[in-house]
DNA sequence: GATGAAACATGATTCTAATCATGTTTTGAG
DNA sequence: CTCAAAACATGATTAGAATCATGTTTCATC
């Protein structure tokens, strides 16, 4: 007789490592887990792992803010994504040749954690839902590098990467419409494949068009609205 | 005491999925499958299935050629990849919101397998082994989607498509220089992001520069290795 | 075999964004 | 505080590829 399996929870966000251990594994394997992690400090514009290194393990960010990028034959490089607290960060080294695809930098002095790869593998092999919901995850990954940003142009794409920084470090405390983190025009541009002097110019048009203030280097939102029009056709 | 694991094994290929399933299924869940799967004849130009669809299960092919594409907001489409014998469709309509983000076309009449997600989930759920092994598989899908096309000219975008056309559907028998099934111009364009008359243009250039030989629609390689070359840097 | 549609092909023109050039402001180390 | 380096900013020029326009070939269907 077969076992009947409920229908499979969504979504698979993921966006704090902690709990969806907690969730999924057993709490003599959450001992195992917190026995065998390793809690680091990275100082600002350090790597957490580099490019091409050894896959040793897992990190998850207790706190800090930190940018995945890729470097491509010619050096150049492109932003993949911004993280912060709760997420996860190195999970792309799994398989193939078993390296980093990517380097992670911090933006500011940061506290995460990092899992071994042998500890997370013995977690992996004995807890089958643990596994199933990682499996999950990784294809939500997939589903989420599939997004069309070919073809799209730049202003579309800079407004896209202000809403990503939004998204990510979330709002200024004391000011909510003032990012509470911008990254460099330098950091815009590899986030979508320009050149900065493109990035400046695209910023200064929609500063023109009140959609969102540049002061100094930091920004503002004025017009949430219209931005997510712009970026999001 | 804890369980001892060897070393995974690499590269998570999964080329075939009838291997993978007997790999690490035990031969009773491979009935079980067997029993449950579905077996299709899909006639040329037919979908297999398409965007935004319910996710119903996974596909396998048995024999036959299929594109994968995705369309954009403005309905302009993108041919992701190409598949035939043994290949997977379908494994990203997993997670989110449970709809294919992509749609697969045939290109010849295909013989396809299909395996309900009810199926796959239960059989996922009992076997670690098989959903550890297909976690690792999303990873290496992950890990591909990174390969960075942008800032790279149309030229390399073009040669890189040939090379994939002629590895997924493999030389002419009689001919081995010769692909063995050339795709449209106008995928070519959908599938490095340009437009048909590019790809013609290229296409012309290449002719020219002896690199490839243009005999109609059907494509011959004169020069592998300058084509490797332009396709890779 | 005729015929219309789709695919292939090429030239002319336009436009987006890269590149180059130059100058200003901000930042951080000593 | 000083000074150099990095980041920001803007204008001029160029180049790669899209778009438009037009014609030819191939292919499926009656």
């Amino acid at each position: 007789m077969l076992p009947f399996f409920e229908e499979v929870p969504l979504p698979y966000k993921l966006e704090c490592m902690d709990s969806f251990l907690k969730q999924y594994c057993s709490s003599e394997w959450q001992e195992f887990i917190n026995f065998h992690k390793i809690k680091k400090v990275v100082e600002p514009n350090e790597y957490v792992f580099k490019e091409k290194e050894q896959t040793e393990g897992l990190y998850i960010i207790n706190k800090g803010k930190v940018k995945v990028i890729s470097r491509d034959v010619e050096g150049k490089e492109t932003l993949i994504r911004l993280a912060s607290d709760g997420d996860i960060l190195g999970h792309r080294g799994f398989g193939g040749d078993w390296t980093y695809p990517i380097s992670a930098m911090t933006y500011e002095k940061s506290e995460i954690t990092f899992i071994p790869i042998n500890t997370f593998n013995i977690v992996a092999k004995s807890n089958n839902e643990f596994t199933y919901q990682l499996m999950m995850f990784f294809a939500e990954e997939l589903r989420r590098s599939e997004e069309k940003i070919m073809h799209v142009q730049v202003k579309n794409r800079v407004a896209r990467a202000i809403l990503t920084n939004y998204n990510a470090f979330g709002p200024d405390k004391k000011d909510p419409t003032r990012l509470s983190y911008t990254i460099s025009r330098k950091d815009y541009a590899s986030m979508v494949n320009t050149t900065y002097e493109t990035v400046i110019r695209v910023l200064s048009d929609l500063n023109k068009e009140k959609i969102i203030s540049v002061e100094g280097k930091s920004i503002r939102i004025l017009n949430l609205d219209l931005l997510n029009q712009l970026a999001y056709i």
